[in-house]
DNA sequence: TTCTTTTATCACGATATAACAATATAATAA
DNA sequence: TTATTATATTGTTATATCGTGATAAAAGAA
């Protein structure tokens, strides 16, 4: 039961649901999250920790970057399901725009879009 | 997202799981659960409150008495899916003693329980 | 009516969680 | 080495949630 209490506090939060939906388009390291949500790196990293420590997301380091995506392997015992919940989730207006702005941040040179 | 965040949050608590676990088995009044639970009136109602509120559960009143159970028609756009996630848990300890007492109260006339 | 029973709601203290600034850590570049 | 960049962690403040006592509301019995 503990498991599954740290899943379903991990996607009942507004930001946590904004990145694992973006995290379904693909792999992005914080701060790309930063520049889409519009959140400090703090808070960025510290929703990562959460839903990484509940099993949603995994992450790989390359240089001083992490990128970040869905777990697609089994975790634990639910974490799969609970991604699956979350992909019948309809977009509301502000996941909308977030993808609308992903799609702007995609086509940046990393290296530059993480400076500014 | 607002209900899904709703639904999520109501499945997040030991207490609600508890509850839920427990309705799977039956229809039950705050009484019944509030002696299996072992939980002042005040808390499980206002945890069938936010359940309620969720959509995850459905109450008539008979009397005095309010009958709580599961949701089985489409409240709102998930709630038959977050019942279906929960079903899946598998019974830890607590759960497993919830329902041991579970089959103990049910033998017992419900006018005399709720008294005492 | 008055009393009892059951449930819902309100108010409170304790605890948990959110966003953020400041700091620490780790990797890389100069 | 020192400086820079990206991320993680810590501490603070504001807000949210949990369990509970007190109270209110609704139904039925006396």
């Amino acid at each position: 039961m503990r498991d599954f209490i740290l899943q379903a506090k991990a996607i009942s939060d507004e930001t946590r649901i904004r990145i694992l939906k973006l995290l379904e388009k693909g792999e992005f390291c914080v701060c790309q999250l930063m520049d889409i949500l519009d959140m400090k790196q703090s808070t960025v990293s510290k929703h990562l920790g959460i839903l990484k420590t509940a099993g949603l997301v995994e992450c790989r380091k390359n240089g001083t970057w992490t990128f970040y995506k869905l777990s697609n392997n089994l975790i634990n015992n639910y974490n799969l399901d609970f991604l699956k919940l979350l992909s019948c989730l309809k977009d509301d207006f502000l996941i909308q725009e977030d993808k609308k702005r992903l799609k702007e941040i995609a086509k940046q040179d990393i290296r530059i879009l993480c400076k500014s």
